[in-house]
DNA sequence: GTCTATAGTCCGATAGAC
DNA sequence: GTCTATCGGACTATAGAC
C-alpha cells in the first residue's frame, strides 16, 4: 500500500500543489498552476500523476497520514503515561487546527465534484473517532465533543466566526475539561 | 433591499438551479445545465442573472431566508408559549437538517471559488447564533451545542458518518436535553 | 523521466434578431 | 424579455521528441 521509492519529484509536486491551493484557493488548483509552481513541465507532472484526480487523491492521502501520525503519537504517549486516551486525542485534534492553511477547504471543494475523493478520510475518521466515541463511558457526550470540534474546524474553515477568538479558546478549554470529567 | 416585482421566471430559474445541484452535484451546476433544466434559453437566463455569481448569490440568499423564517417562527412561538427560546432554536435548526438535499454542499463548493458568496450566511449566523450563545446562561456550553449541531450538519453533508442513525438520534436528543437543563 | 506542442472539450459571456 | 449563434478563454489530456 505504501510505496516509498522516490519521494523527491512526487513530493515536490505535492508541495507545489499545496502552495497553490493555500495561496490562490481551490478553484485555482489547476495542473498548469502546479506546473508553474513546481518548476517542472506539464508532461513531467502528468507522468507522476496521470490525471488531476490522482493528484487530488495523493493530496488527501498525505493529509490523512499527517493527522493520523499526530493522533497516533498522542495516543501512544497517553498509554505510556497512563492518562486517558480520550483527552489526548481531543487535544491532538484541537492542536492540529492551527497547522492547516486552507488546504482542507480546497479538498472539500474538490470532493463536491468527486465524492469518492473523501473515501480515505471517511474511513479513517470512522475507524478512529467512531470507535472512540462508541467505547467512551458516555458515548453520546463523547460524540458531541467530537462533533463540536468538527464544528470548530468547519466554521473556522468557512470564516463563519460567530465566536470571538477568546470564546473559541474558552470553548476549547471546556471541551478538554468535559473530556477529562467523562474519562475519570 | 427586497424587490418582489416578478417572482415567476426568476424563481423558476432558481428552482431549476436547485434541481440540478440536488441531482447532479455542485460541479455540474453550470449555466447550460440550468438552461436545459429550466427550459429557458441561455440568453433568457443570463438576462435575469447577468453572470454565474449573481445566480449563486441569489441561491444563497434564498436559502438563508428560508432558514431565517423557520428559526424566527420557532422563536416567536417560544416567546408566546413562555418556553425557553434556546430550546426552540436548537430544535428548529436540528429539524432543518432533513429538508436540505445537498444544496448546501454545492454552495459550499462554490464558496471555495468566491468566499464572498457566504457573506450573507456569515452575517446571519453571527447575528443570531452568536448573540444567542453570548446571552446564554452558560455561553461556552451554548456555543458547544451550536458547534455540535454544525458538526452534525457538515459530517452528514460530507457523508462522514462515524455515527449510526441511532447514535445521531441519541446525540440530537441529548443536545436538546442539555439545552433545556442549561435554560432552566 | 522529462520536455514541447497541441488536440479536444467545456464553459461563461456577448451580440444582435425578434 | 426571450431567443439563436458564436466568440474567446481555460482546462485536461495525449503524442512524440529528447
Amino acid at each position: 500500500m505504501m510505496q516509498q521509492d522516490k519521494p523527491s519529484t512526487r513530493d515536490a509536486i505535492l508541495d507545489a500543489a499545496e502552495a497553490v491551493v493555500g495561496r490562490d484557493g481551490g478553484a485555482r488548483l489547476t495542473i498548469d498552476a502546479v506546473v508553474v509552481e513546481s518548476g517542472f513541465s506539464k508532461g513531467g507532472v502528468l507522468y507522476h500523476f496521470p490525471n488531476k484526480t490522482a493528484l487530488l487523491q495523493a493530496m488527501v492521502q498525505r493529509m490523512i497520514e499527517k493527522i493520523a501520525a499526530e493522533v497516533g503519537a498522542a495516543r501512544e504517549a497517553a498509554q505510556a503515561a497512563g492518562t486517558p486516551e480520550h483527552v489526548a486525542v481531543v487535544e491532538a485534534v484541537l492542536a492540529h487546527r492551527k497547522t492547516d492553511s486552507g488546504i482542507s477547504m480546497a479538498l472539500l471543494a474538490a470532493s463536491a465534484e468527486q465524492p469518492a475523493l473523501l473515501d480515505p478520510a471517511r474511513n479513517y475518521v470512522c475507524d478512529t473517532v467512531g470507535e472512540m466515541a462508541r467505547n467512551a463511558p458516555d458515548p453520546a457526550l463523547s460524540a458531541i465533543i467530537f462533533l463540536a470540534i468538527d464544528g470548530l474546524h468547519f466554521t473556522e474553515l468557512l470564516g463563519i466566526n460567530y465566536l470571538s477568538p477568546e470564546q473559541r479558546d474558552a470553548v476549547q478549554a471546556r471541551l478538554i475539561q468535559m473530556t477529562q470529567e467523562m474519562s475519570s
